[in-house]
DNA sequence: ATTAGCACTAACCTTTTGTTTACTACTAAC
DNA sequence: GTTAGTAGTAAACAAAAGGTTAGTGCTAAT
């Protein structure tokens, strides 16, 4: 048997922090939509209609609470053109939301790595 | 106005591409307990009800469920140690498992700045 | 003149996720 | 001998998350 509590790798206390911090991540950024419309986000797509294609099997009332929060969380801005008509509603990533991009691009590398693992195959590098 | 469709950053494919590779992580990691409990695994923690005390707040059923999920993905190792009475069972991290040590920094690195963000605070590095 | 697109919202319903309680059967400590 | 700990599971239920349908009021294209 390998552990009597002699050899845990950190303390109950550093076990904890750590969880705190990930638990305020999540906070935000968890569920199964939120990290999604950030990436169709930053990739270019800013209006309502456009992100509910791109963020495929979303629906419209959950895309548009999910905008809300990551609005309050200081990711999104929502932008009306009121020159035009109909309004014209835009959603643009905040600066902000760059500090995603790093989190982003690792989650999607351990999944594209994880993804060639169960199939058995190598991993491509044709990924953007 | 922003955006017409000329300047998106990354074309529909691409941006397709990279909602995939974060899905199939999000399929694995996704969810409320998953990376908790590899937290706490890291960690050191590795019985039932010691992972049960470290991840406040999860009953035992769903740890019971998300520990067989884990090891469905290679992330765990149910270990029985059947030459003890009662039984004693681990649960070991798997060397798969230490792949996750960089994201899971990464989140709560974002995490922690985020917290000191939204109460106005510096960041401080006594983290673990 | 009809159809599709825009940016949503309300009401209602289903699915998923999680909780609580009770129970097993045995051991170790007070 | 009572209490707590071990590693869970089953059943019943509650809460959270998400989907579906319908609708607004206007424009632009066919």
């Amino acid at each position: 048997m390998k552990n009597k509590n002699q050899n845990v790798i950190y303390t109950e206390v550093e076990c904890a922090k750590n969880l705190a911090v990930v638990e305020d991540a999540m906070y935000v950024l968890g569920g199964k939509w939120k990290l999604r419309i950030v990436i169709a986000l930053v990739s270019g797509y800013t209006r309502f209609n456009e992100l509910q294609r791109r963020v495929t099997g979303i629906s419209a009332r959950v895309l548009s609470s999910e905008l809300k929060s990551l609005e309050l969380n200081g990711l999104v801005e929502r932008i009306v053109h009121s020159e035009s008509f109909p309004v014209i509603v835009e959603y643009l990533p905040t600066e902000y939301a760059e500090t995603l991009k790093n989190l982003v691009s690792i989650l999607g590398d351990w999944g594209r790595k994880h993804k060639s693992k169960i199939q058995g195959r190598e991993v491509s590098n044709d990924t953007v």
